[in-house]
DNA sequence: CGTGTAAGGAATTCTGACACG
DNA sequence: CGTGTAAGGAATTCTGACACG
């Protein structure tokens, strides 16, 4: 399920690098919920290739003058919409429903 | 054909992390030609998991006590296999051969 | 609200070299 | 041959805060 795009080996100055995004939007957008780096044992942030992605849409919002509040919003909501199916996927294969 | 696996993001200490390996090492393996990490503006090398692979690789046939020079013919070996292949599909593209 | 910046400290990375063997 | 280590310098990252708006 989760390959090398899941995993978080990258450092902020590296994703400042291949997003444009200064090193202080990336901290504030994690701050606000949007994504979220592990931390190495000294408390590095380190991204994976997914954050990565992510990061460049928040961008695009962004632009469009879209708040950080509204795009972790629609992020909750697709969310959701992941964990429902997720659940009916289960349901289905323990009733053998149809 | 280059994906996640082959872009080269992650730094030295995280790659000492993910192999084992001391950052000596991972070095000495790269002025011995086994691998091939890429350079920041600034000089630190970045690496893909591509590379921690082969020195997760490197790492065996070492403790199997095979020198660095040996590896290296056999990577020679190996590329030179993937060279002909790929003439050999150019050629019968080509000519239409069969 | 979103982002820039100066501040001070701690950890990272680099190179060339000496060491052992 | 392969790897450890001390050395000195340069760049990175972190946090909390002030600034503007």
């Amino acid at each position: 399920m989760s390959s090398y795009k899941d995993k978080k080996v990258i450092s902020i100055g590296t994703v400042n690098e291949l997003t444009g995004l200064s090193v202080r939007q990336i901290r504030y957008y994690e701050d606000k919920g949007l994504i979220y780096p592990e931390r190495t044992k000294r408390g590095t942030r380190k991204y994976s290739f997914a954050d990565i992605e992510m990061l460049l849409q928040i961008a695009d919002k962004r632009e469009e003058g879209v708040q950080t509040g509204e795009i972790r919003k629609d992020l909750e909501k697709k969310e959701k919409k992941v964990v429902e199916q997720m659940l009916r996927g289960q349901l289905n294969a323990h009733f053998k429903m149809k």
